[in-house]
DNA sequence: GGATAATAGTTATGCTGTATATCAAATTAG
DNA sequence: CTAATTTGATATACAGCATAACTATTATCC
C-alpha cells in the first residue's frame, strides 16, 4: 500500500482525490458570494461541489482510515492487504493459494509476491498438497499466528475507536451501508 | 494500499438475491465441523473476520462506487479525478493551476499532465497571468462547461440512485459519517 | 539596487498497486 | 490417450502518487 507520511491526502472528485484538509474559510465563501460566480480572487477555493458526493467522501474516508491503520500497524509492519491475507489464511488454514487470493479479490499473479514476502518473514508457509500436486496449501506458522493475534487486537481497537468517533450505533450503520454499496453492480 | 484488485463477490450470510453457491456449503460445513476448526476442505472460505471491519468494507465500497462511476461516465470519457478537476475549475475559474491542484490534494507535478490532457481535449485552458507571469490561470472552455454540465447531471443521478439503494436518509447519514472519518488524524 | 530566497510550472524519475498474457506442471474431461 | 482446464509463477505494462531538481519569475532583505 502506499500510505505516505505527512503528505497531503488525495481528494479527487468523486474519484481519487487527494485531500483538501480544510473547508473553505468563512471569509472566502463570503468573498466568492459577493463577487458572484467568479472566484478568481484569493483565498480558499470553493469545493462545495464535492461536499456531498458519495464517491468523493468515500475515497477520502477510506484514505483517512487506511492512514490510521498504517499508524496502528506500523509497529507490526503490516499493510492492510497483508493483514487481510494473514487473517484469511488464519481463518482458513490449508486452503489453496488461489482460493485465498480469490477470496480477497487479489489476482493470482500478484498474490505470489505477497505470499513470498509473508513466507520470507516466517509468517506463512506453502506446503505442496499431496492430493493435487499443482496446488499449495497455505498455513500460518506459529509466528504468523502470534502476529495475527496481536494484529486482531490492534484492529479490534481501531473498530472500537472509530465506533466511538462515530456516534452511537454509527459504526454498525456505516458498515451496513458500506456492505450494501460494495455489492452494487 | 491494496485490498484487492478486482471486485470479488463478498460472501454474505443471509438475505437475498442470487447465489446457488450455498449448496456445496452444507457438505463443507459438515466436514468442517467434523474436523474442528480446520477449513482445509472445499467450499466457500470463511471471511467473517473481515465482515465488520470498517477499513475493509470502506475500501470495498469505494471501489464498487468508483466502478459504478466509471460505467456512468464512460460515455463522457471522464475518470473520477478528471471530473473532480473539471468541477473545481468550473467552480473556481481563473484560479492558479497550483491552487486547483492543491485544493484537490494533487501534487503539482502530477497535475501538469492532467491539465495537458484536458487542454488537449479542448475542455480547459491555461492563460498566462499578466500580473504574475509565473502562474497560469485556469478556466474551462465552452466545451468544458458543456461537458461539466452533463457530468454534473450524471453525477447527481448517481447520488439519487445510491441514495435510493441505501434506504431512507441513508445517503445523508453515510456522507455525514464519511466526512467525520475523513478528518481523523 | 542587487543578492538571495521563495513561488509556479515543468521534467525526470521511482515505487506501489493492479491488470493481462503466457508458461510449465499437474489434473481432469472427452 | 489427447485435449482442455487448473495452479502457481514469470514477465510486463500502466496508472496513481511521490520526490528531486530545473527554469522563469517574483518577492525579500541588506
Amino acid at each position: 500500500m502506499s500510505m505516505r507520511e505527512t503528505a497531503p491526502r488525495p481528494v479527487e472528485g468523486a474519484a481519487k482525490a487527494r485531500r483538501p484538509r480544510r473547508l473553505p474559510a468563512r471569509a472566502a465563501i463570503d468573498e466568492i458570494e459577493e463577487t458572484g460566480e467568479t472566484s478568481a480572487t484569493s483565498g480558499d477555493l470553493d469545493l462545495s461541489g464535492l461536499d456531498g458526493v458519495i464517491g468523493y467522501t468515500l475515497r477520502r474516508a477510506q484514505l483517512a482510515v487506511f492512514e490510521d491503520f498504517a499508524r496502528r500497524f506500523a509497529r507490526l509492519d503490516l499493510k492492510p492487504a497483508q493483514y487481510s491475507v494473514l487473517l484469511v489464511i488464519g481463518d482458513n488454514p490449508g486452503r489453496k493459494q488461489s482460493e485465498i487470493a480469490a477470496a480477497l479479490g487479489i489476482q493470482r499473479p500478484n498474490f505470489v509476491a505477497m505470499l513470498d514476502e509473508l513466507e520470507r518473514r516466517g509468517l506463512a508457509e506453502r506446503t505442496r498438497s499431496t492430493t493435487d500436486r499443482r496446488s499449495h496449501a497455505v498455513v500460518l506458522t506459529d509466528a504468523g499466528e502470534k502476529l495475527l493475534a496481536i494484529a486482531r487486537a490492534e484492529q479490534a481497537q481501531q473498530e472500537i475507536d472509530l465506533g466511538a468517533f462515530l456516534g452511537d450505533g454509527g459504526r454498525e450503520a456505516l458498515v451496513g451501508m458500506l456492505r450494501r454499496l460494495a455489492r452494487i453492480d
